[in-house]
RNA sequence: GUGAGCGUAGCUCAGUGGUAGAGCACAGGAUUGUGGCUCCUGCGGUCGUGGGUUCGACUCCCAUCGCUCACCCCA
């Protein structure tokens, strides 16, 4: 009988590895909330159409990574691999952009079926926002400082911000003709990847790793020099708006995305402590998916933040999870309904209290209340049921445990967590 | 989908062609109702799986599965 394992590429998140997950979701969603953006909650299964028409059959995403499968029905339907088709869908479904803005932000699991690295699973989490309803750049601007707000409230200082024009649908077709002439007549001097990318997906050549392919690049004609003069004005003036916000940037002519649903901003965050997989927060405008989706034109912008990445840039910047303020030590069977009745009391003050369960002698049970983390001890045996009073025992610095009537362990408790806490927060936080 | 590296105790890892080790963790004791530090003792392994070579394989070979990293792709 072999032990069941999880599927590849689907990872659990053990409790002291889901505390720095709270603290970093939280943070995001609060920051997320201060620029008046609302949660929505979309589905994990749309019907197959949703990805192809957004995001574009010919990518990879959609061409061989997508969890497709056909339900019961005989329809075919796959697990979302991004957020942005499922929420463009239910905006347009429910009317929430018919002569509406709205600011937008999701958060949960996407699936693509990739082989794992690091920084890559197959069940992976973002967070996403999504503008719809603005032209831009101030809305775009306003977009990226918000992120920039993000690593702030994390003390992350290390992620660097590119950006790119893509100029209009138009622009970027043109463009697009202009690159494929230009490698054409070098296409021996490409990589095998990219001499494919060449009829299927041209843009994404300019950012290969491969060195033969970016000598190729060296001269090659940039995007910017493409761009009509309102898609330059609409990037010179997000420029603008982050010089004035004091957002580093650089410019990126050769930054593409992979989703065929990009026009004008596009900017990725990325970090280098992240090996291969650096980038951390992608996104741009898309002001032509929901018209192809099937609603009226409108524009609107987004971004993608990629949460396992994200943890793993915070994860030794944040203290792990929250102790319990007191361990409740019972010995016998009346103080440990007794112990466990005074726990409620405790907590209806708002207190986290862990009470012992099963067997443990008193020892026993203050080496469990000491790995806990607990602030105090709260220790009830016979005697002190007897005499209605019980010993609050400070755990950690130098405080010596005293006895109290039982209507006072509250205040008792209160004191010793309110003079600890402070302590045991920067042990924690080493 | 391609390539490379690695699979030994719950965890982190040593190890040798002669039958398996440490640290941490866990349990008990020194300390009958007082944790942390120290000391002692104990528990814990089909050495990923299957096959082959060999008198003998955890070790060498083959296959397979899994993990990791990189390519590809992307957040």
């Amino acid at each position: 009988m072999t032990r069941l394992q999880s599927i590849k590429g689907m990872k659990d998140i053990l409790p002291a590895g889901a505390a720095i997950w709270q603290h970093a979701e939280y943070a995001a969603r609060r920051v997320l909330e201060a620029y008046g953006y609302r949660e929505i909650r979309l589905p994990l299964l749309e019907k197959t159409e949703v990805f192809a028409r957004s995001i574009g059959t010919q990518t990879d995403i959609v061409g061989k990574e997508m969890y497709t499968f056909t339900d019961r029905d005989g329809d075919s339907i796959s697990l979302r691999p991004e957020g942005t088709a499922g929420c463009v869908r239910a905006g347009i479904q429910h009317g929430l952009f018919h002569k509406q803005q709205q600011r937008l932000y999701y958060f949960g699991p996407m699936f693509r079926h990739e082989r794992p690295q690091r920084g890559r699973h197959r069940q992976f989490h973002q967070i996403g926002a999504e503008a719809v309803g603005w032209e831009g750049p101030d809305i775009d601007a306003e977009l990226i400082a918000l992120v920039a707000r993000i690593w702030r409230e994390l003390n992350l200082d290390e992620i660097v911000l590119e950006i790119n024009s893509l100029g209009d649908l138009e622009a970027r077709n043109k463009y697009r003709e202009k690159l494929v002439e230009f490698l054409s007549t070098r296409a021996s001097q490409l990589d095998k990847d990219s001499q494919h990318r060449l009829r299927t997906n041209p843009l994404r050549i300019l950012d290969s790793k491969d060195e033969k392919t970016r000598n190729a690049l060296a001269d090659a004609p940039s995007i910017l020099d493409s761009l009509d003069s309102k898609s330059r004005d609409h990037f010179e003036s997000l420029q603008q708006h982050l010089r004035a916000f004091g957002i580093p940037f650089r410019v990126n002519p050769r930054l593409v995305r992979g989703l065929d649903y990009y026009s004008l901003t596009v900017f990725e965050w990325t970090s280098d402590r992240l090996g291969a997989q650096g980038t951390v927060c992608a996104g741009g405008r898309y002001d032509g998916l929901v018209e192809q989706l099937g609603g009226k034109p409108v524009p609107a912008v987004g971004f993608a933040l990629g949460i396992e990445r994200l943890v793993e840039l915070v994860s030794n910047a944040v203290k792990g999870p929250e102790n319990p303020d007191a361990y409740m030590v019972t010995l016998g069977s009346a103080a440990r309904r007794a112990g466990m009745v005074l726990g409620e009391e405790l907590r209806d003050a708002g207190l986290r209290v862990v009470c012992h369960c099963g067997e443990g002698s008193i020892k026993n049970q203050l080496k469990r209340a000491d790995k806990s983390g607990a602030h105090v001890a709260v220790i009830l045996g016979d005697d002190e049921l007897a005499s209605g009073n019980c010993i609050v025992k400070p755990l950690r610095g130098e405080n010596k445990q005293v006895t109290v009537q039982q209507p006072d362990v509250l205040a008792a408790v209160s004191a010793f967590v309110g003079t600890s806490n402070s302590e045991t927060d920067k042990e924690t936080n080493r």
